[in-house]
DNA sequence: ATGCTACATTGACATTCGTCAATATAGCCA
DNA sequence: TGGCTATATTGACGAATGTCAATGTAGCAT
């Protein structure tokens, strides 16, 4: 039994039955992986993870975000785009702030496609 | 707490009570975790986890992989530098043959660290 | 309408990354 | 020794990535 995909090609499939990395890879299962992976293998990013997650709520606006990551307001704004491509984020618009909160599940699974 | 780092200021700790996301990181932590995250978030290098993972003895030579991968010889001793560099890999050297396995207990150290 | 605030998008740039051909190293065997 | 095999290293190149300044968009208040 593979990976399971989505439509799209994306890792997707419930936490609850991985194959994780027991079974050989073929080439599209991988890169699905990697987009995934590539999504939090970055210092801005996992700071943004876990900054939204212990935030009041457990959502933060971007305001919020780029005084303690030290970096643009557009670059927390890519950066902010790239977890919500990934399906790590939601993001809710409240008058003019986005609110983010992390799609909890989507983080778990990754982390179970690594056993 | 926060997460452990070892002399080198890379990720390590003991698997049984790590941080994960919930607590705020700080740009150094984040680096570390992020370089090793970046090691496996490669196509190439996910086929190859899998495929040393599922290979009798659970370990694999270089000649072995070059054809399943579909990748120059080069290219596959490049991408297992940077997983053995990560603590992802371990190389022993029989013969001419260099045998590369796969350390577990960082694999599941890197998945815990999702949580 | 005007201005202000919050956020997104665009364009440019330097850096990093994945890949291969060519070459180097090193063990084994005749 | 010489030659063959397995692997590592080097150098080069195009592609992708992270970052910011500048600009665009849209809601809110006066």
């Amino acid at each position: 039994m593979a990976t399971r995909l989505d439509a799209r090609g994306e890792v997707t499939g419930p936490a609850c039955c991985p194959t994780g990395l027991t079974t050989p890879l073929d080439r599209g299962t991988a890169e699905s992986l990697a987009r995934l992976l590539k999504a939090v293998a970055d210092p801005a990013r996992l700071q943004l993870l876990s900054l939204i997650k212990s935030s009041p709520n457990a959502e933060s606006c971007v305001c919020d975000l780029t005084v303690p990551l030290a970096l643009s307001q557009p670059t927390v704004s890519h950066h902010l785009r790239v977890l919500t491509e990934a399906g790590l984020l939601s993001r809710t618009n409240r008058g003019t702030w986005s609110w983010y909160s992390v799609n909890d599940e989507r983080l778990q699974e990754l982390s179970a496609l690594l056993r």
